[in-house]
DNA sequence: ATAAAGTGACTTTTT
DNA sequence: GTCACTTTAT
């Protein structure tokens, strides 16, 4: 087998590159899974590398699943025991087989970001800290950007007051996490590079196994990643990154851009190869992508450059409101798909954060349109959901106390506050986590519980105790599935959420879709289908088969591509986002935000922005995106005449009526954004006036006298 | 103990 | 406008 085929000569360098140490600097669309998953395959096919030596690590389940299949396809079953995964999938695995040498036992679960949130609010109340002076989201993103750069507890630098604080809450809610037998997200990674730190022997023996390491969008790793990738090597020294850095998007998670240089500092014998050959976009789109990035400081340009040859221009367009601007995309894609000039599942919306889809959902469902949002949040956020897979937690491990508490009663099942409170009492006074002194009441040992406790509430306890017992003595004969049915038998589930609403229903559904999934977990079992659903993406909800068109946010656009690509709400405030602004760093990962949308698109690009934007409900005028001056007019389809008019899309919405016009050839004129002008010519349409102006700064613009905000100056 | 009604705070991005 | 959390009434 040609493992080079239709490779182009950087690739192929890359592909066949010795041992050591080698940086592969790779633009978008340039194929960097491909020469990924075409090495491995040279590795294995050409050298005769056992595939039990190689790991491969994404950042998603999404990437790593298509390498999977990918490798099937190049390799078939000679690539059986290769380890692809997430960094964290990997470490779970690892901690999982390491569990005797930590702290925690191999049944441990995993806390997703709103367990932590409540560990750290319930924390802040113990200590009787004020949730308004710090707030639980700002200390959990400290503890969590401390074990990013694997700053544990006791090493937690303190320099003013809140540090203090910060450190308190964090050990205290280390000591929960470690009570629960839980590890959230960053402690998969803390508590592995701890281990090879702690455990020469274990990190000799993955060292050595691991041959080869392929290490996908490098630029986005963290310290505490980027540490467990230097253990990983530390005896065959190969390691294959590749990487962008001008699609780094991460940093507020922790992600440095910065180990791309530091890599090379590190292995200074490193190759070092460029790709920039893009086989996705045409010309005009990549001019465009590169006129954005190019404003970044400190960077080494890339000449981005395709053989698709230049392409349609791209459309940059003002909108009235976003109300507008999501019913103008959805007019142009079902004006495209009914003209048979693309497909539903050619389109793509793409947006800074998750508020904004809501409108786009409302045009979509007003139009019937069928359509697809990437987000897991959207459906593991949900009340029912979470309730769910807190049982299936709870039966798996009954000392994670997070757990415990949402479910203990849900449904309604007598047991408040006061209830729970002193049981967690009882069980502190006897040394055991309350879950796990139910489990023994249920199964028959009868608790000290003197005068604590009413008859009625003691009675609850017990009942649930006993359910508790019994599917936590069944968990291990069945499987996820038939579990889960057990469970919401029991619990009268369906009794609970079927209300008679709309909603009931539409939650109860829900219910269903988990169930589906488990489904899927009958040979894997419980544990898998735990870690699985806590570590979940939102990239990885993405299903390209669906032929609908995609709305998501430009985060989880990153590694995507789409024939057509709307980017909207391009206003100030908005992209660049506003908290971004008083950090230089932060803005120009907003640029990179824009980039990596931008570079999506295979053929056709709109960029939309708003006259006016609302937060919260609350509408305001809006400035356009300060990144769409960057773009060059001769890249832009009509740039010298722009018409700026609200869409007659919705006819719920009609202008008011003007007979006269207001404005008169020769006026001197002043627009929010445009600065002071001429009027040329004014004219009175049916429910509107439309005014030519010529403005010093930007030339000729026709505009809509009721929206465009215009002032007469004398 | 629970349901209903009221409050305030808040939205980047998510493994 | 939406959510989570608190207060109030039963």
């Amino acid at each position: 087998m040609d493992y080079l085929e239709s490779l182009n000569p950087q690739q192929q360098q890359a592909v066949v590159a010795g041992t050591g140490p080698v940086l592969v600097l790779a633009g978008p669309g340039s194929g960097k899974t491909r020469v990924l998953t075409h090495r491995i395959a040279y590795l294995v096919g050409g050298l005769g590398v056992h595939p039990y030596h190689i790991v491969a690590v994404t950042f998603t389940n999404k990437a790593a699943r298509e390498m999977e299949a990918r490798l099937q396809n190049l390799l078939g079953e000679q690539q059986r025991g290769l380890t692809v995964g997430t960094f964290h999938a990997v470490c779970g695995r690892i901690l999982r087989r390491e569990a005797e040498h930590l702290p925690f036992d191999s049944n441990y679960v995993i806390f997703d970001a709103d367990d932590q949130l409540r560990i750290v609010k319930q924390v802040l109340q113990e200590l009787d800290l004020d949730e308004k002076r710090y707030r639980p989201q700002s200390v959990h993103a400290s503890i969590s950007r401390a074990k990013n750069d694997l700053i544990f507890v006791d090493d937690f630098p303190v320099q003013t007051y809140r540090d203090e604080v910060v450190k308190r809450v964090y050990t205290r809610y280390q000591q929960i996490l470690l009570a629960s037998n839980a590890l959230d997200f960053d402690d998969m990674l803390l508590w592995t590079v701890l281990l090879m730190e702690d455990q020469p022997a274990v990190r000799e023996r993955y060292a050595r196994r691991f041959e080869h390491l392929l290490v996908d969008e490098f630029q986005d790793t963290n310290v505490a990643q980027y540490a467990l990738l230097r253990h990983l090597s530390s005896f065959h020294r190969n390691i294959f990154v590749v990487g962008d850095v001008d699609q780094s998007i991460y940093r507020w998670r922790g992600a440095d851009y910065r180990n791309v240089l530091r890599f090379e500092q590190d292995f200074p014998d490193a190759q070092v190869i460029l790709l920039e050959q893009n086989y996705r976009s045409t010309q005009n789109i990549l001019d465009t992508a590169m006129a954005v990035i190019d404003r970044n400081p400190h960077r080494t340009p890339k000449k981005l450059f395709t053989r698709r040859g230049r392409g349609q221009k791209i459309v940059v367009r003002e909108l009235y409101d976003d109300r507008e601007m999501a019913s103008y995309v959805v007019h142009r894609i079902a004006e495209d798909v009914a003209t048979g000039a693309a497909q539903p599942g050619d389109f793509a919306v793409m947006y800074r954060t998750n508020a904004q889809s809501r409108l786009l959902e409302e045009a979509f469902l007003a139009a019937g349109l069928p359509y697809k949002l990437v987000g897991a949040q959207r459906f593991y956020g949900r009340r029912e959901i979470r309730d769910l897979i807190a049982y299936l937690r709870l039966v798996h491990n009954p000392r994670d106390e997070v757990s415990l508490t949402r479910v203990i009663n849900v449904p309604r099942r007598g047991i408040g506050n006061k209830t729970l409170l002193t049981l967690q009492e009882l069980a502190r006074s006897l040394g055991v986590s309350p879950g796990g002194l139910l489990l023994r009441w249920g199964g028959g040992e009868t608790p000290p519980i003197g005068e604590a406790l009413s008859a009625r509430a003691a009675a609850s306890l017990l009942s649930f105790g006993e359910m508790l017992a019994a599917w936590h003595q069944a968990k291990d004969a069945l499987p996820p599935l038939e579990l889960m049915d057990r469970i919401l038998a029991d619990t009268r589930y369906r009794e609970y959420l079927d209300d008679g609403t709309e909603e009931g229903q539409e939650r109860w559904d829900n219910v269903m879709e988990l169930r589906r999934l488990a489904g899927e977990y009958h040979d894997r079992g419980l544990v898998d289908f735990l870690e699985d659903v806590a570590l979940i993406s939102d990239q990885d909800t993405y299903d390209e088969d669906a032929n609908v068109p995609t709305l998501l946010t430009l985060h989880a656009a990153k590694g995507l591509e789409f024939p057509v690509v709307f980017i909207v709400g391009l206003n100030d405030g908005t992209l660049p986002h506003f908290r971004s602004f008083d950090d230089e760093e932060a803005m120009q990962e907003e640029r990179r935000l824009l980039y990596v949308g931008i570079t999506r698109a295979k053929d056709r690009l709109y960029l939309l922005y708003a006259l006016n934007k609302s937060t919260y409900g609350y509408p305001e005028p809006a400035e356009p995106s300060r990144y769409l001056d960057d773009i060059p007019p001769e890249l832009v389809e009509g740039a010298r005449s722009t018409v700026t008019r609200k869409q007659d899309l919705s006819p719920r919405r009609t202008a008011p009526v003007r007979l006269e016009a207001q404005f008169r050839p020769g006026m001197r004129v002043r627009h929010p954004h445009w600065g002071e002008g001429m009027v040329l010519n004014s004219t009175v349409d049916a429910d509107d006036e439309v005014v030519d102006v010529f403005f010093e700064d930007v030339g000729l613009k026709r505009l809509v006298a009721s929206l465009a905000r215009l002032t007469v100056l004398r």
